[in-house]
DNA sequence: GGCATTAACTTGCGTTTTGCAAGTGGAAAA
DNA sequence: TTTTCCACTTGCAAAACGCAAGTTAATGCC
């Protein structure tokens, strides 16, 4: 992982991109704090199932690295930590969308989410600019 | 790999779509296809340089599996094969794009690859729709 | 026909990353 | 003061990756 990526640098925007978020689990993580607002390290653990900790704890830190999120202490809860993504971060609303849409209608086996799916179909810029501008509950 | 991922069929479109490139070679693999037209293992292979070869032959299998590439022998050449974009494959063309787009913003350190960034810039639709129709080179 | 070549993989094997479970450290609630 | 909560680490086995070398089958050339 990290910038070790062979084409992260080669100058192809699909492989810094890559370098990000191509892994399993990276976009999950940005989609839940884009659309579900959840914004800290346990919630992100339990919010679905599947996740390891050590694994999370690593792709946090390279979102970190790479621009993505940024992590502040909660200052309402002293012990706690509170990630929020970045505007770089919140600029991936638009491809978020597009996988949202593309799935939409290859998952035929689909039956969760729709929700989400439903909301990019009907408005898709709401969608997305409310992403980008942070307004999540 | 594989459909394996806890979350491919969790209902989640982005889990689903990561379940089918959510890695660090998949994209850059349609991206050769439905942007540079290349459609042979040999082509592929030395595109660019480094993916191994024993990663790209899972990889196009796993494409093929989940119904992204199409494998055929060359009519015209019959120890050849050729792989192409299935329409499930070249809808990921606006995925692509907003992925283009997304990196043209923040890879400052780009070099090369600016003629797709630009023609995505240029006429974002037609970039869409050539690759949609299979119109490449 | 025989031999070198090409295309597309496969196999071995050492390294890296992942996943699961258990443990740590510090703040704070009881 | 003991327990709980939060955010991680650490250990270790299993899976995935990356490199190099080998395999199979179809040509190409003589």
């Amino acid at each position: 992982m990290k910038a070790k990526n062979a084409n992260y640098n080669s100058g192809c925007p699909i492989a810094y991109a890559l370098g990000i978020f191509g892994d399993q689990w990276s976009l999950l993580i940005v989609r839940d704090m884009a659309v579900k607002g959840v914004n800290t390290y346990s919630e992100l653990l339990n919010g679905w199932e599947g996740i390891s900790t050590n694994i999370l704890a690593q792709r946090l830190k390279h979102l970190e690295e790479t621009g993505i999120v940024t992590k502040k202490r909660d200052p309402e809860n002293w012990r706690s930590f509170v990630y929020e993504l970045t505007q770089k971060g919140r600029d991936l609303a638009p491809v978020i969308a597009e996988i949202v849409l593309w799935s939409g209608k290859y998952n035929t086996a689909d039956h969760a989410m729709t929700g989400t799916l439903d909301k990019v179909r009907m408005d898709r810029k709401q969608f997305e600019d409310s992403i980008r501008k942070g307004d999540v509950p």
